[in-house]
DNA sequence: TGTACATCAGTGAACGCGCGTTCACTGATGTAC
DNA sequence: TGTACATCAGTGAACGCGCGTTCACTGATGTAC
């Protein structure tokens, strides 16, 4: 008969779930462990204590996708032997690493409104963690971004990823919301992969668009 | 000498301060009733419960928001004598209407802050009144943007137009964080009104986007 | 003008509850000799 | 092979705490006659 999966493993799977569902304030020690049908004192003794549980849950994701993204760079890099990257096939390779990961288990939902969450919720240590353990593959990211748009000002491109950075997680995040709306009104059932191929347009006009007027002068005229 | 302002508007400031700065949830009714220099039964006294007081924090922005984004778009309306308004000018009025409404007050910030948690804090009651109280100003607006761009199905508008809120309330409300990266990393200090300066040529390319290829066939082929 | 009553903002203390965490404990398994 | 001890996953009950809410009350002001 099908071994049940062990207590850190249950209790990693529980919290996962609720936690998209209900944000992390709201999602309780005893929701966890009462649905995960395990003891109370569980968490505390297999992790220490909520806030790294939650950090446990996030590394679950995180750890195998800087694995693959890291990979999947390299390998972009070598096919283009130390020129430049288009930004396209950056963006493709990046939604391709995220949308891997969750895919083995099924999650992918989950995983974005996890995403959403770390950056919405009023969890500090959370964005200390995700920023200190996982923060140079972004470093490398927006460094082979730089080269691909050099047309681009640092600041404006530094401002440009931020929004689509927006723009993707607060849609995948709100996504069941979303989803029923666009299915009532336009009759449509929305996966993940049809909101990517959505996006994909978007965020290249985006990051492509004109530069905005400059700034008006503070003080001094010309 | 200066007069007090009353008790209802005591917990009012600082219920918005302390909801913007920590979420619904983090935020006590002690936390708000101490720092206001109010008894703690007078929150229940005055609001009925701590739902109704998270409630009347909104309802402070957008009671306003709503009567000057109705006048802006009558007379925008008027100018355009029943033509079709460009897409430009109705995102510029939108900006200007939320800009000005908080500005009266000093807040832009906790505005944005506060629209962003309304997204992405689990708070169901709260997304139902607002659709309830001021769904219908948003579904004036996006009949306008549909005449604006009716070359766009109207799925494709939908999630488009969802794509962008996403970008301006991820940014506007994670705006501290990312204002202080900004200024470490560029040296530049940026206020909201460059912000929107900066997102403006963005959003308007991410809407005329070209459409995504279509999606590929689920069965049958042709 | 005086008195009785109603209304209302605000108060202080307590209520019961669910929270994260702790602690002494059990019982199974592994290791040393 | 047998015994003593160590390790470790897991348990049940309790801890103290902060939470939103309630309740009986005060004291000031307004209203009726």
């Amino acid at each position: 008969m099908a071994q049940q999966p062990d207590t850190v493993t249950r209790i990693l799977d529980t919290a996962e779930v609720l936690f998209a569902e209900r944000g992390f304030a709201e999602t309780s020690l005893r929701n966890i462990t009462s649905k995960a049908k395990v003891n109370l004192a569980a968490v505390n003794y297999h992790f220490g204590s909520k806030k790294s549980l939650i950090q446990a849950v996030f590394a679950r994701y995180l750890d195998p996708f800087t694995v693959r993204f890291h990979a999947a760079l390299d390998e972009l890099e070598a096919d283009h032997a130390g020129g430049v990257i288009p930004l396209e096939e950056l963006l493709e390779t990046m939604a391709r690493s995220v949308l891997e990961v969750p895919a083995e288990r099924n999650s992918l939902k989950g995983f974005m409104r996890l995403l959403g969450l770390a950056y919405s919720q009023a969890q500090g240590h959370l964005r200390r963690y995700i920023q200190e353990e996982y923060g140079s593959v972004f470093t490398r990211f927006t460094e082979l971004v730089r080269r691909a748009t050099p047309e681009l000002p640092d600041a404006e491109r530094f401002w440009r990823l931020h929004f689509m950075l927006g723009t993707v997680i607060f849609t995948l995040s709100g996504l069941d919301a979303l989803r029923d709306i666009a299915e009532k009104d336009y009759g449509e059932h929305v996966s993940v992969r049809d909101l990517v191929r959505r996006l994909r347009p978007v965020v290249v006009a985006a990051m492509n668009a004109p530069l905005p007027e400059p700034a008006p002068a503070r003080r001094e005229a010309g």
